[in-house]
Parts: structure tokens; sequence; C-alpha cells
DNA sequence: CGGAAATTCTAACGCTCATTCGAAAATTAT
DNA sequence: ATAATTTTCGAATGAGCGTTAGAATTTCCG
């Protein structure tokens, strides 16, 4: 699926990568189509032969970036074995969707950080992506609810927004190098699902606790 | 503190109420001053009456987002009794911090949601205002933990980052009246502190779970 | 009321941007 | 190699931007 043919095709996506890697860092207003050729080795008049627009360019960026993530999300539902625990599925979704985020993909990141200063009609062009990207993790909440494995009584919605955007957010501060997406994982997880507090809230869980506690 | 004074200040706070609610709907770069402009019912020249340029008027709507959000997070834990709960404490902050973000201010908002993507000299020059939001947040956690209310076992910093990512990411989808505030609170802190899991829903023991910790 | 000061308007400037287009160059096919 | 085709270049265009400055207006104060 990802085999370039022709070398048309390949300078299509050097521009591609070069524009997803200067949207992300500028935003897309700041970005001008000067610093996109430059980055690509090329001449700003250049794009046009590839591209009809700028606006063009960046609903290619767009889509590509969502499909990703959409991807990455899928798989890693798709690699669990199917007597896989929910613990096991949410955590693996944490991690397909982290990583694509952080460490794959300029295209994912510039999707997370630019959207919501894009032109209005491009917003709600590329929305049906992002509803994709949110039934899957719907689909993957629900079922754990619906199995027993997440409290009955929480917004599940809430919590789905909550989550991503502990997940989306960290495309602010994360610093490769400095952060391991494991421990990303871990710590959201452990979160999400455990809680960090030790105090008894409401008694539900003291044995769990003490035998948690290092 | 907030006491107008001339009518020129009362100008100048038309000014930057627009200039706000401007830049967090559009970005900085795709705001013209035009927008800004009519938005304050004037003319884009008279904007420089008040404000030496662009970046200027970025620079002031910054920092007053940032004092706002810093004062009501100090103040939510000043008003708490001596005695409070740490669960208590963090409940406040992060209630405090939600309402400025999403009821009280555009200008919270727009700094949230614009920071990334603007010239990075301003950037950093606001970053101690960032910081010092950055050093409450420590401090709440760090107490929370030495007190024995949090786990000892995770990173703070990296809690941190999930914690505020979650409450700071709502910029992107709140809308006032479908999502209540305090509804949010509550499921951060649940989730924060107690985890939304059922005990032992998958079988695992917490033993298992401390081994994939690290 | 009348003059001074404060504020806003209006028209223009220079600059940068996205975009266009015909010529040049590079690639491919004959 | 030569012709045909694809790709890139480079200069030009026009629109819109932030910004400026002087004229026009409003506000303030005696």
């Amino acid at each position: 699926m990802a085999i370039e043919r022709s070398k048309s095709d390949l300078t299509r996506t050097r521009i591609l990568d070069a524009a997803a890697r200067t949207f992300r860092q500028k935003g897309y207003a700041a970005t001008t189509l000067n610093e996109i050729a430059r980055a690509a080795d090329m001449q700003a008049g250049s794009l046009y032969y590839h591209f009809g627009s700028k606006d063009e360019l960046l609903e290619e960026v767009l889509d590509i970036g969502a499909n990703k993530v959409n991807d990455a999300v899928r798989e890693s539902q798709e690699r669990l074995p199917p007597d896989a625990s929910h613990r096991d599925r949410i955590r693996a979704a944490v991690d397909a969707h982290l990583t694509m985020l952080l460490k794959h993909c300029d295209y994912t990141s510039a999707n997370i950080s630019i959207f919501a200063q894009i032109p209005e009609e491009i917003q709600r062009r590329h929305l049906p992506k992002r509803d994709a990207l949110a039934a899957q993790w719907r689909r993957i909440l629900t079922r754990a609810q619906k199995a027993g494995a997440l409290r009955d009584d929480v917004d599940l919605s809430m919590v789905r927004m909550l989550l991503l955007g502990a997940l989306n957010w960290s495309v602010e501060w994360y610093k490769p190098g400095k952060t391991s997406i494991p421990a990303m994982a871990d710590h959201i997880c452990l979160m999400l699902l455990d809680g960090i507090g030790t105090e008894n809230a409401d008694g539900r869980r003291a044995e769990d606790r003490e035998a948690e506690m290092v």
C-alpha cells in the first residue's frame, strides 16, 4: 500500500513530509509555501505542479495523519488474542495512539495540533475522519464497561474526552529521549483504571491498595 | 485591581476582550487587526493609539490569561481549611483550573490554545508565567504524595503533564450547556485518585499489575 | 460656549504572501 | 540521439496584511 511508484510520487511525499513538519511547528497560517518548498528542496511555484493550493496540501496532510492513527489503533486491537483482558485492550490502544502521535508521525501530530485553527470549511470536511477515531475509542470503552471491567456509574463519553485529552496534549510537551512512551502508557492506564490515590474514598479497594504498595 | 478608571482604559479592555476571543477562535497568525477592530467597534488604525503592535497586543492577552488561571488555582487552595484532605485540595484546584478555562475567560483559553503557534521569542518571554502555574501544581501533588495520599511509586511530573493535558484539552471540545464543569472535575478526580476500573474484573492481581509498571 | 487634549478615522505605504504562467531543464520514449 | 513529455524554475501579479501619519472628530475642562 505504501509503495511509491513513479518519481513524481516520491516528490509528492517529500512535499507532504515537509508540509506536515512545518505545519506542526509553526501552525497553518504562519507557514508559508516558501518554507515548505525550501524544506522539500524546491521553489514555491513548483509545488503547484503537485498540489492545487495550500488548502489542498493541508487537507491531504490532515487525512494522512488521521488515517495513520486510525489504522494504528485498529491494528492494535486486531493484534490482540481474542481472550485478551479489557485492561490489555485499553493499554494496547493507548500505546498505539501515543506511539503514532509522538514517534512515527508528523502527520498525526500536525493534525492534532493545528486542527482548531484551520479554516472552518476544511474542519468540517475533515470531521468524519475524527469521528471514526472517536468511534473506535467509544467501542473499546463501551465493551469494557459492558463486560464489567469499568465502573458502570461513569459517563463514558466524558471519560473518553479526558483520556484523549491526556493523550493528545502530549504533543505539546513530549520531548523524544526525555520520556519513554511505554512509561507514559503505564501511567495513563494506572490512573485511568486503578487511580494513584491511597485515600479510601468509598471503601472499595483497601486490600488492593495495600497489596500495591511497594 | 480590576477597577477601570478612564474611558481609555475601558476601550483598552474592549480591545483586549475582542483580541482574546478572536485569537482563541482563529489562532494568532490567522487573526487580522481588522477583525479585532471590527469586534471592538472601531477601525484597525485606531488600535495603535492603545497598543504598539499586534505582538504587543498578543503578549498582553497571554499575560492576562496566565495570571487569571494562576490566581484562580492559588485562591482555590487558600480558601480551603488548613485541615482539608489532599483529595479536597486536588479537587479544588481541578475545579478552579477548569472553571477559569471554560467559563470565565477567553484570555485563559486563548493562552492555552494558541501558545504553541506564536513567534518563538514571545513564547520564550512568556515561559515564566507558565512555569509559575506548573510550580503550583507540582507543589499540590508533591505535598499529597509526601503526606501519603498519593502512591509513591508514580512519576509525579508525568502525572502532572497527563492531568493538565486532560484539563487543557477540554478547550477543544467543551461546549457550554452540554457539559457541567463540576461533573468534569468529579470524573477527573475519580480517574486520577480511584480509577474507574473494577476490582479484579480481569482476574489479575495487584502484584501482576505492579510487575508491568517498569 | 470655546479651546485644548484625547481619541478615532481615513487613506496610503511597503511588504509578504499565494498563485500564475511561459520558459527552461530534466526525464522518458522512440 | 532526437523528439515528446514531465517536471522545475523564476519572474510577475494582485490581494491583503501590519503599520503610519495627518486630518477629523469627540471629549474634557475652564
